[in-house]
DNA sequence: GAAACATGCTAAAACGTTTTACTACAGGCC
DNA sequence: GGCCTGTAGTAAAACGTTTTAGCATGTTTC
């Protein structure tokens, strides 16, 4: 049950291995194998379906054709469609994706970079925890590709692909502003990553520009492992915590979810009682009664744009690292058009 | 920037490469290598954080500690939550995944089988389409430990872990028939697999068990390959052709997202008008006004017992496959919950 | 007629492991 | 002294590639 060699397809066409091998790598005119003998290999090589040993090939060259995607949690809608598009992407370029969730922890995040040097992954795509700096850094100084995704780290020089988070916070509080909602919450992770920040920048900068007042008491941070009973019962005790709150922005889909969940168990009424708006697109906003706006990514987009800054720096090392930010699309559903009284 | 290799650690400590293998592979005491040389080595790997090349390793043994996931859409969070149980499980016996989507196409899973098998993974888990019965006795007759999942070949003796979806649709159904829906119909897609066809027997079973009479005009089965839109026309059309209609099953939690979109937009009211039962647990359903009865599937249970399966198989070739069977379980919420009149 | 060059190909090393077969030495036994 | 047994290790091959350096042979060039 052996595979096909690149020694069977020498014996069989008369020539040495060596030979094959340019032939098969496309080497053939560079190294002067005759047009005769190339044609020859060439066809031998496809009658007997002959595949590559990536192994062996890896063992010798150091290309493994591998890519390490580590996202935040595989299981979280946003993660898994662009883990589709990356891993179709990739595909285009001949290269597989292996994966793994750091659900955010630093430990599990330095265990999988480490599974997946001593692997060999020819480059990473990172959705980094907040201390994975150094460790970035670390696979810089060694020259590996990589491309941070959905946060990155200011102080590193490195390549990334984002949403214009800020923006994304800004457009969808100033939404609700122009909605007439005067007292507007933000619940979001207690995080220092770029992400959390621009979401919480780009709120507090509407409402400051659409000279609302602002306070802290407006804005819940929560750590991001609780479960969902923990998230309710704190958004619940957050919410009914703020006089005369009339819209709430909640900064991540998870966020949103478990929003939807506390306002109906306290009994208000979604869109009537309190505006909402969510962030990333999901089934259950758009099928929610009443619908949800959000603050909604271009996944597709996004997991092209990581893809091809990802083969850049894999095709030609040392190229300057690239930065894209991508912006966001507000979908305005029910839940933040205040009915006119 | 290389890594560091058993080499070095032999140079360290001054002996062979070969003891240096030996002790790290615990075999010292059956290679009667010294407690002492033993013990040396091992601080000099650990102090160097040696970890074994796995192409070389790989090259060298034909084991890769690599495992092939194929999903039917890893976008589908019903997959992409037990790919993330399946990674973790694999973790635990030092397995890295590699995964693919795909999207119920015979040849995409060839495809994909294909460059799992030139990446020499050492086992499979797949979600098989219609087709893929002679590679996956191509597999087999190659003796690759493998588990198919969601679905399997009735006339292949492989191991499977799947769940009971008769009892499933079975279950949904008598649930309806106990509420007092009288005419009851089932959205399903045109699939000759196991999962689709149990659903469908389950279905009917049930009907016929409670003396409820059954003909064709209550079934619609749907191409897998429609859009949104398409799966919304066509179910609109279905549901409004069948006489006094007063619920449905829809047998995949992408049908019920679409039914549910459906049905709002034909403005019956779910619950009240029509009985509604889905397949998969989603936040959709458990969000929904009113909330979606579902058949729900163990994930958590399903993952461990297919990794567990999968290490049995690749830790004792040639041992007889394993089938295992999990139990669904109703979720009942209100749109299944007849109001009294 | 020798040097220079072009052509077409190959031998062998290397990547980092694992594993088989062996060596070298000591001690015990008859 | 010869033979066996046991102990503690090692040399070398093998896995399947890629790649460097080079070997024949034939053709120009002056």
């Amino acid at each position: 049950m052996k595979g096909i060699s690149i020694k069977d397809i020498a014996k069989q066409a008369g020539v040495s291995p060596t030979t094959v091998s340019f032939v098969l790598n496309g080497k053939a005119k560079e190294k002067r194998i005759s047009e005769q003998v190339s044609k020859k290999i060439q066809k031998i090589a496809a009658r007997l379906k002959y595949k590559p040993n990536q192994l062996a090939r890896g063992l010798r060259t150091g290309k493994t054709k591998t890519i390490g995607l580590i996202v935040e949690d595989i299981a979280n809608n946003f993660f898994a469609s662009l883990a589709k598009v990356v891993e179709d992407e990739a595909d285009k370029y001949g290269y597989k994706v292996l994966y793994g969730s750091t659900e955010d922890n630093t430990e599990k995040a330095k265990g999988l970079l480490e599974v997946l040097k001593y692997r060999q992954v020819d480059g990473y795509i990172i959705t980094p925890t907040k201390n994975l700096d150094k460790e970035i850094e670390l696979l810089q100084s060694a020259s590996k590709p990589l491309v941070l995704m959905d946060r990155y780290f200011p102080h590193i020089n490195s390549s990334y692909v984002v949403l214009n988070n800020y923006k994304g916070a800004y457009d969808a509080t100033t939404h609700l502003i122009a909605q007439g909602y005067k007292k507007i919450a933000i619940v979001t992770i207690a995080s220092e990553q770029t992400q959390m920040k621009d979401r919480l920048d780009g709120f507090v900068a509407a409402l400051k520009e659409h000279k609302i007042p602002f306070n802290k008491s407006l804005v819940k941070r929560l750590a991001f492992d609780l479960d969902r009973e923990s998230f309710n019962t704190e958004i619940k005790k957050f919410l009914t915590s703020v006089k005369d709150l009339d819209a709430v922005f909640f900064a991540t889909n998870y966020l949103g979810i478990a929003g939807i969940e506390s306002i109906r168990s306290l009994g208000w009424e979604i869109g009537r009682e309190i505006g909402l708006v969510g962030f990333d697109d999901h089934d259950l906003f758009r099928l929610h009664s009443p619908s949800i706006t959000c603050v909604s990514q271009p996944i597709a987009s996004i997991g092209k744009n990581i893809v091809e800054v990802l083969m850049n720096e894999l095709n030609h090392p040392g190229s300057p690292s690239r930065q894209v930010v991508l912006a966001p699309e507000l979908v305005v559903r029910a839940s933040s058009l205040k009915q006119k009284a």
